[in-house]
DNA sequence: TCTTTATAGATAATAATTGTCAACAATCGA
DNA sequence: TCGATTGTTGACAATTATTATCTATAAAGA
């Protein structure tokens, strides 16, 4: 099993080639898609669909929250971005590396990091043999304290 | 940073010191959150709050689905049971071994299946470093299909 | 340009969970 | 054991996040 796969991040580039990827599967180039999916590929931030909503919105004021949810679960399923979902508040997004990966999570201000560990392969490896599941996907988060909010 | 802690499982005497514990927290013993921690301390299955409500409604009728989710609460917090949550549907809870652990998630027949990973802790610490971050939990689930599953 | 049909936007609906509040009952002290 | 205190229950309203519905619109191909 391998589930992550390595994405260079060039957001024009990365940008074409998901339209390109999306009109091939017979799905519309509309304005609204194209504002959403630029969003994604500048945000480090790992954004909430509220926090895309008020993006979108600030160029593109008739959009409509439904929109965005609609944009959201179209490019969660063609694999382009990646859903972060844990207790408390909305989900969050990652379409910088839209592959399943460990985040650090700060219970305090709900800044999101990613961080790579290069164990995982293995570890779900080693799970497939012993429990006999098949792995496809995992979720991996550490909540905590950023360092910005220990000073606090 | 030590996550996980071992807690031996006797229902019985889970029970007795639980009870001894929320009402040394000042907490009253009503016969309604027995019978919730009852269900808890003998699921082996991750049940949803849905699912303990209609087992405590078998022999206690009259309880309200309120009840449930402020007696879950209550227990998350005095932390005698754990909170799995993930996309799709309600959280699930554990309340034989309440302190964070990987699961396997069956995407197809929604089993959970616990799953102990020695590294666990180490890969916390290692982050720890790297990153600067406080750890205090985790929240680690593979997904994919059980072997029952994978039969059909 | 014209036609087809997927999509946007508005809004209703749903699902899961939390808040509110009066009646009740667990606990403690006399 | 009884009575007072106050945390808890149960019913239901409210909230939050998300999805479904439906009509007008606009993207894409002929």
């Amino acid at each position: 099993m391998q589930l992550t796969r390595s994405v260079k991040h060039d957001p024009k580039q990365r940008l074409d080639e998901i339209i390109v990827k999306l009109r091939e599967l017979n799905f519309r180039i509309t304005p609204q898609r194209v504002a959403i999916l630029r969003i994604f590929l500048n945000s480090q931030d790992h954004p909430s669909v509220e926090q895309v909503y008020a993006q979108v919105k600030a160029d593109f004021p008739s959009t409509s929250l439904a929109t965005v949810y609609k944009t959201v679960n179209l490019l969660k399923e063609v694999g382009e971005i990646l859903e972060i979902s844990f207790a408390g508040g909305g989900n969050r997004y990652d379409g910088i590396k839209p592959y399943p990966h460990p985040h650090l999570i700060c219970t305090t201000c709900n800044k999101i990091m990613d961080s790579e560990i290069g164990l995982v392969d293995q570890i779900a490896n080693e799970l497939e043999q012993t429990s006999g599941y098949r792995i496809v996907s995992h979720q991996i988060e550490f909540f905590g304290t950023c360092p910005a909010c220990q000073k606090k």
